[in-house]
DNA sequence: GATAAAAACCCCCTTTAGGGGATACCAGAG
DNA sequence: CTCTGGTATCCCCTAAAGGGGGTTTTTATC
C-alpha cells in the first residue's frame, strides 16, 4: 500500500482527495496539512512515498518550498498539484524536484495514475501537461535569471535608473534589458509586459 | 432532500465535492459540468435546487454567467465556489444574483451548511469572507464604472490618446482619470497599477 | 435644495519610457 | 575554433507618463 500525504491550502479539494484515493485502494493518505510550516512539522513523521504537493500554497513560493524539501529529503517522491498550466511553472517544479506533474482539472483517474508512476519512482505528467511540454520550444516563453529578476523589478514599479541603484548596473543597461523584454514578450509596453508577466507567471 | 449541481473545471475537486456532498446525507448530487456551455446545456433537466458555481470557469466570466443564468431563471440559488478572496469579486457575483459565497479554503462543514441555507432560500457567506465584508468599506478599493473601464484599457497597453480615441473622450481626461487610478490604488506607476489590478481581481 | 460623488475637461512642466541603432566580453556547444 | 546566448554598456531622439494645479455638468442621495 502506498502512502500518501497531501499538501493543500483548499480544504474542500484535500478532502475530497483523501476519500479518493482511499476509496481507489491502491494508497492511503498518512497526513494532510494545509501550509507548508504544518508540512514541515509533520513530513518526518508521515515518512509519505508520495508528497502531493499544491503550488498555490499561502505561506511560500511552491517552487521554492519543493527545492527545501528535496533538499532535506532527497528521497521524497513529490508530485505537484496546481492548477498552473503554465510551461515556466511546470518547467521551474521540475527543475527543483519534482517527479511529477498534475493540474487541478485533470481526470481523476490520472491523480492514482501519478500516485503509482511516482511511488515507483517513475516520473509522471498527467496528459495535458504532457501535451504542453512537448510543444516545440518556440512556443515556449523562457527568459534568462538576469531577465527574470529584471521583470521582477519592473513589475514593483522601479524605474530605470532605481533598478540600476539596486543592483549596481547602467541605467542604459536595464534600458537594453527592458527593450529586450519587451521583444521576447511581443508587449508594446510596461503595462502590457507586467500582465503578460503575470499571466504567464514568469514572476 | 436537497438537490445540488456542480459546476467546475477542476475534476478532482467536483469528484470530491460529489463523494462529499452524498456521503454528508442532506443533498445529493443532480448533475455536473465542467464548463459554462455544458451548464447551460443541462441545467433545465437537472433543475437543482443550489447550483455550486465556480467563479473561475475557463469560457466565460464568473460574474457573468451567474447574471446569464439568474436572467434565465430567477428562482435558481447560485452558491459560488471560488478561490477569490477579493472585495470586488465577492461584491460582484452577489449584486449579479448569487445566494452565497464560499471559498475553496473553507472548512468542509461550511459547504454543507452553505447548501442548507442557500436552497432554504437564505444567504450564506463562509466564515472568511463574512468577515472581510464586514471589514469598514474604507479598507476596500471600489471603482466606478469608468475607472473600471480605464484600467481594463490602461492594462490592455493603450495610450491615452489611444483610450481617447476609443471611447470618444477627451485624452486629457483620461490623463486625469488615469491620475486618480494612481492615487486611489495608491500605485506609484503603470506597472504597479497594473500589477494590483490583477491582484485585487479589479479587471 | 444642499451635498457629494462621478464624469468630463484643460494647462504647465519634468521625468521616464520607448524606438533605433551599436559595441564588447565571456562561457559553453558544436 | 567559431557561433550562439547571456551579460553589460553607450548614444540619439521622440513619445508618453506623471505631478501639480484647476473648472463644469450631471446625477444620485439626504
Amino acid at each position: 500500500m502506498i502512502t500518501v500525504a497531501i499538501v493543500d491550502d483548499h480544504k474542500i479539494l484535500t478532502d475530497g482527495l483523501q476519500r479518493l484515493i482511499e476509496g481507489s485502494g491502491i494508497a492511503k493518505v498518512v497526513g494532510v496539512a494545509h501550509n507548508a510550516a504544518d508540512c514541515r512539522k509533520f513530513i518526518n513523521f508521515w515518512k509519505p512515498d508520495v508528497l502531493l504537493l499544491d503550488v498555490g500554497l499561502p505561506d511560500i513560493s511552491g517552487v521554492d518550498f519543493c527545492k527545501e524539501l528535496k533538499e532535506r529529503i532527497p528521497e521524497l517522491n513529490v508530485l505537484a498539484l496546481t492548477t498552473h498550466n503554465e510551461y515556466s511553472v511546470v518547467r521551474q517544479m521540475l527543475e527543483n524536484g519534482a517527479s511529477g506533474y498534475l493540474i487541478k482539472n485533470a481526470m481523476t483517474e490520472e491523480v492514482l495514475a501519478g500516485i503509482q508512476a511516482v511511488a515507483g519512482g517513475e516520473a509522471f505528467l498527467c496528459h495535458e501537461i504532457d501535451i504542453l511540454m512537448k510543444r516545440p520550444k518556440e512556443t515556449h516563453i523562457w527568459l534568462s535569471q538576469r531577465e527574470r529578476e529584471m521583470l521582477k523589478l519592473v513589475a514593483e514599479g522601479l524605474t530605470n535608473g532605481e533598478i540600476a541603484d539596486r543592483i549596481f548596473l547602467s541605467p542604459e543597461t536595464i534600458k537594453s534589458y527592458r527593450k529586450n523584454l519587451l521583444l521576447k514578450l511581443g508587449a508594446k509596453n510596461t503595462a502590457v509586459l507586467v500582465r503578460m508577466a503575470i499571466e504567464k507567471k514568469l514572476i
